[in-house]
RNA sequence: AGGGGCGUAGCUCAGUGGUAGAGCAGCGGCCUUUUAAGCCGAAGGUCGUGGGUUCGAUCCCCACCGCCCCUACCA
């Protein structure tokens, strides 16, 4: 198999075989290193060059070549390792002829090892010294332009590899995320929880309302459903006595991708027992106060042109929402108990739209018949969710929308349940999750006979029954981790912070082909 | 799915209705402390794909492919 660019592979490959041919092997096992090119930067930066001569310091270094200067019979290189790099010095005198030919046939972006000490050029770079040169693999393709690196983004994405060795500020986004992700890990366990696996493949698709992915399992010969939440399963284990559990792990909706979407997602999920939802918020505070100052230094986090503060939170029920962020030319708001009355969102929302169609906003359109709560539901998004910058504690929402939570008993309409925005962004949803099973074989059941591609298409009796076992009362909530991850690196795309994105497959040249004249 | 934008050398980008340009990378030469090293020389392209208009299209028009942004669905 060969790749573009033809004429630099089989240069290169060329290469390879003159190496081999000066006694190197071409593909080497292993190569015994003393630092990485980072930690040498970092232990020697204020080390001067006088006293590196004094007491010499020896070292065996590995990196990935990625700047080459050639002078005659001597030349400069840089090593890349550990997301920083390190000068090599290498001269002829000092390597020797078969030394000096290898370091000839070098290529920007092959590996290799270094023995030798350091020193600092008359510029004051710490260089390493080279007295051995070490083959360690070749790079049969070129590395993106050295001083540009990878503009286009779509490369970014389908060869992460080469984003990944380009940009340090790539690079720090994946290391900040697995930070995060430790740092859940550490508040969850600190706090008495157990860490647990639950299927990814589910005979029914239930915990939230998305389009599954369906896949087939040859053996028994059924379909499956990738998983759109791990909630069911979790909650089985709450009854199963795991008062304390959390899972971190994918969820695949067959949904829209866009700058907040990707079809896969990673989302934490934690289930306290004995706990309700007010509980949580107020572990949801601690924990997103005590999460940004760790990765950031500060619980106010800078994204875009906005400064969030994760110091304080503001608590809005949905109602409140709607009524504050009603637009001002749309006449009076909505009084709290106008929404709340039979038909009062819908009448709500129909105010709201004639304003909206004067003004080219987005309307609170309605397919088929909506209940109340939905209404209430459809009005806040369509009015206030992208103006929750500042983190928020969303509460109160509607019972028609939240079939797995418990209701407010002075309120049936209402449901435990809260959500957290953020930049606009929901990143979490709780709830006091419900344990009656006579209430949940009801919502599952409206849920099914309401229909559509959302809708659970089967009763999960097993749930139901586990219910019957008596699930002890519990606060549950999900936390997505792709969106955590954007507001705390300050990455406006979800597939900035999602290593391999999913993308289109490229289209290889026959299929374009073939697709000519084809029509949707 | 709808609207807008983009696609030119391996990479980063200019450009024009009349045979295609730069920098970096690569190749040959000079150069033993360089820093986006420098100097000299040569090479590299179905201008995303396919049609159309035209004497002539990389450029204008249409369709398709891919990516980005917005809207819709959603977390």
């Amino acid at each position: 198999m060969e790749f573009e660019p033809r004429d630099q592979f089989e240069q290169r490959q060329k290469k390879l075989e003159q190496i081999q041919a000066l006694g190197h092997e071409a593909f080497p096992r292993e190569f015994r290193w003393t630092e990485s090119p980072a930690e040498l930067l970092k232990d020697y930066a204020a080390v001067q060059g006088p006293e590196l001569e004094a007491n010499r310091k020896e070292v065996r270094v590995a990196g990935r070549i990625v700047s080459y200067r050639l002078m005659g019979k001597a030349g400069f290189a840089h090593l890349q390792g550990g997301g920083k790099r390190i000068q090599i010095y290498v001269k002829k005198d000092v390597v020797g002829e078969k030394g000096f030919q290898l370091f000839h046939l070098l290529d920007l972006g092959d590996h290799i090892g270094v023995r030798g000490h350091l020193f600092r050029t008359r510029t004051g770079e710490l260089t390493i010294w080279v007295d051995e040169l070490f083959f360690l693999a070749k790079a049969l393709l070129p590395l993106p332009e050295k001083w540009h690196g990878l503009a286009d983004i779509e490369l970014r994405y389908r060869q992460r590899y080469l984003d990944l060795i380009v940009s340090e500020k790539s690079r720090e986004v994946y290391q900040t995320r697995a930070r995060i992700i430790r740092e859940l890990r550490q508040f969850f366990d600190g706090r008495g929880y157990i860490e647990v696996e639950t299927p990814m493949m589910h005979p029914i698709a239930g915990g939230a309302t998305a389009r599954p992915f369906i896949t087939h399992h040859n053996t028994l010969d059924i379909d499956l459903y990738l998983r759109i939440a791990p909630e069911l399963y979790l909650k089985r284990l709450t009854v199963g006595g795991f008062d304390r559990v959390y899972e971190i792990n994918r969820n695949f909706r067959n949904e829209g991708i866009s700058t907040q979407h990707n079809p896969e997602f990673t989302m934490l999920e934690f289930y306290q027992a004995y706990s309700n939802y007010r509980d949580l918020m107020d572990l949801n505070e601690q924990l997103f106060a005590q999460l940004a100052q760790s990765i950031t230094g500060s619980t106010v986090v800078r994204y875009g042109e906005h400064e969030l503060d994760f110091g304080k939170f503001t608590r809005l029920t949905m109602r409140e929402a709607i009524v504050q962020y009603w637009p001002s030319g749309a006449g009076a708001a909505p009084a709290l108990g106008e929404l709340a009355a039979p038909g009062g969102a819908q009448r709500a929302a129909e105010r709201y739209n004639v304003w909206a169609k004067a003004n080219h906003a987005e309307y609170a359109a309605a397919k088929g018949h909506l209940s109340d709560g939905e209404w209430t539901g459809r009005l806040f998004e369509t009015i206030a969710e992208d103006k929750l910058i500042q983190p928020t504690i969303l509460y109160d929402f509607p019972t028609d929308i939240s079939p797995l939570s418990k209701q407010k008993p002075e309120d049936p309409a209402l449901a435990e349940r809260f959500e957290i925005f953020a930049a606009g962004m929901e990143i979490a949803n709780g709830f006091s999750e419900l344990n009656d099973p006579a209430e949940q074989e009801r919502r599952f059941a409206a849920q099914i006979a309401h229909g559509g591609d959302e809708a659970p298409k089967q009763l999960d009796v097993d749930y139901l029954r586990a219910l019957c076992h008596g699930m002890p009362p519990t606060a549950g909530e999900g936390i997505g981790i792709d969106r955590l991850t954007m507001l705390l690196t300050d990455s406006h795309s979800i597939r900035d912070v999602i290593l391999f994105p999913l993308l289109r497959p490229e289209a290889k040249p026959e299929d374009q082909a073939a697709a000519e004249g084809e029509k949707e």
